[in-house]
DNA sequence: GTACGTGCAAAGGTTTTGCATTACA
DNA sequence: TGTAATGCAAAACCTTTGCACGTAC
């Protein structure tokens, strides 16, 4: 589970970080911070933001999270972190996942100069619940 | 031109906008609403963030400027409207446009009941000044 | 015991808003 | 002239930071 991730680490396991990484595994919300504290201090009151923010940091740092930049008000928080897409509803931003790998190649002549490490796509549409009105 | 375009959507043309309009035309920077700003109060001293903001909104509205969810620090802009992709330095947040089309489609299995209506891919890489550092 | 994490509050950066004034059409 | 945009300042958000205290190891 994700708490052997981290230890193997080396980082210290504290209990706001275990109810941290608790909420997370296998997440399919793509929450936010906000969201993340707001879950979490119901059951775990002194819990402060600083505390989420940090944590968040140190998982990215460590590779345990991808930090997307998908929702232009705020970023929100993958717990998977093999290589995968999103699909977007422009109404609600409600993400979900595309395990589909489209294996993409950019042209050489199209890299200007560019060192290409990775890429990722975003597909835009509108979700059952937002499509009904 | 960009201004015949302003026009024919049938909106007031105040110096201002027009000096937002000539800023962009042909920008290829991808600039923030800040660097909007200072680049036309250098020569337009008396104009406000809150005229950058509003005419941005209204362009986008009116589909003349696209608004880039790719930085996490800040929106940034793009005059060319035409579906295109870009590739994005992970160091310097550099941004280029990719006129490529992939034409990709989503499996039906993988579109979780929603309308898909557009995607757009990014490629992350390094630039050829981030690559010498 | 010590290095590192936590909590609190304040600050930083971007974007939005309210309202009186100004200016395009 | 009337409607809509501007400018200014304050506020709203999200995120980061500094520092004293607490805790996992």
């Amino acid at each position: 589970m994700m708490i052997d991730k981290y230890r193997d680490i080396g980082l210290k396991l504290t209990p706001q970080r275990i109810a941290i990484l608790d909420y997370l595994e296998g997440n399919k919300d793509h929450p936010s911070a906000d969201e993340i504290y707001k879950a979490i201090s119901k059951r775990f009151p002194t819990m402060s933001f600083a505390t989420v923010y940090n944590t968040l940091s140190t998982l990215r740092e460590k590779g345990a999270v991808l930090e997307l930049t998908i929702d232009p008000a705020k970023k929100r928080y993958d717990p998977e972190t093999s290589r995968h897409n999103h699909l977007i509803c422009v109404t609600c931003k409600k993400v979900v996942d595309i395990p589909v790998d489209f294996a993409l190649e950019l042209p050489s002549g199209a890299r200007h100069g560019f060192t290409v490490m990775s890429n990722h796509v975003e597909f835009y549409g509108l979700c059952p619940a937002c499509k009904k009105q």
